[in-house]
DNA sequence: GACTTTTTGTACCGTATCGCATAGAAATGA
DNA sequence: TCATTTCTATGCGATACGGTACAAAAAGTC
């Protein structure tokens, strides 16, 4: 039997009495999460190792073992980590009745922030450059990688349909559609931010993508 | 010392002879690659082991190694390989100096049949879903994805200029940006295949895409 | 201060993996 | 017939991997 962590019995507090009882963890929780979804990050789930994740958190595997589980229960609560993350960003992004240009820009903008970001290289999107490449073994990172895709698009489709409610947008335009075309852009970016190109490159096809996104009648 | 295969010292073609000499081998090297890409194609390059790629391609390891080195060196080939196919593929498809939708249509058609097949659930592009994720800690493989990506956008962008010449697309877009966008659309479709949407949102999507980008002025 | 509880650190286990060495098999050429 | 060449098959050895047992350590509790 498993031996369930103090945070896991009282998730998202301490615990009643105020002080925890035993040796206390020589590590944040949040902080290694960080730090391990950055090792998965770089080389990919396979590719990383127990001991990879271990260096790179700072914690020995049992500690790893015994906070998180086993390697891809660790991997799942990172993707996890990311698709909250996410959420935050493209809420707070989209948020706030923007005109539909600065929306758009606001997404593609935070999101370069973090497709660039990375101590070895750009990284490109977690979601994209980890989670499909094990889509097609793993049901369950199939499902949450879907997810997280869905998710994009849906906060793309609201402010579409908004933008057209205020008249910013074509009447004929099929915002669910051209929801789908916005995250493209955001797709790209990640996948040429990985390659290697340089920001400047991606933040104007970002602004053309927007140019384009922003006019055009469907069909 | 690395034994030279005969396949390597008379590349693509039969030795001058005619005949060879020793043992015939009991395989094809092109179909053992395709088998050998299938298996990189569905796990990613890290997940596959020898084993698999032995069972896959019916040599065992020590063939496999002579034929095409070790693990890393055949994953090259199959790189290749899917590069060879792809080039072949977006000149058969934007070729003829056909009416630019059309052009479209044919890539995204033919890029969505290499997509969505596969035996166990449709793949995406193969680059995208395997070498995207070795692209950080494998500066080679790193260069092989980025040409990759550019060899599309190179492709995309002849089509356009094209098709601005023909007066199909307004004179202020500017081809190369708006191929970079047309590879978007192709992107996309990959990474949501992988996620298992299905057939019909993808062709819609491409469709809306290919609508988008034929029209709308830049900037 | 002895006891309990929780985490840490070391050391270990069984297995999988990669790459290769070596021997055998199949075809050709002399 | 026999040597030569080339591929195949078995299986070995070193390492790396994921996961865990166990005892020491650090805190609270009586």
């Amino acid at each position: 039997m498993v031996q369930k962590s103090a945070s896991q019995k009282w998730p998202g507090a301490n615990p009643p009495s105020g002080k925890k009882r035993g040796r206390p963890r020589g590590y944040e929780p949040d902080a290694a999460l960080t730090k391990a979804r950055a090792a998965f990050w770089d080389a990919g789930y396979s590719a990383t190792s127990l001991d990879a994740l271990s260096a790179a958190t700072g914690m020995n595997r049992p500690s790893l073992y015994g906070a998180f589980g086993d390697k891809r229960a660790l991997y799942l609560k990172t993707l996890e980590g990311y698709r909250a993350l996410g959420r935050a960003a493209i809420a707070e992004a989209l948020g706030g009745d923007r005109p539909l240009r600065e929306s758009l820009g606001r997404v593609y903008r935070s999101a370069l922030a973090i497709y660039l970001s990375g101590e070895h290289g750009a990284r490109g999107c977690f979601l994209i450059g980890t989670a499909a490449p094990e889509a097609i073994a793993d049901k369950e990172v199939r499902d949450i990688y879907a997810a997280g895709l869905h998710e994009l698009d849906d906060g793309f489709a609201v402010c579409f349909r908004r933008a057209q409610e205020r008249g910013e947008l074509a009447a004929d335009v099929d915002p669910v559609e051209r929801a789908r075309l916005a995250s493209a852009v955001l797709h790209t970016l990640s996948l040429r931010a990985r390659a290697g190109e340089k920001r400047e490159a991606l933040e104007r096809t970002a602004a053309q993508g927007i140019a384009l996104l922003c006019g055009g009648a469907s069909v």
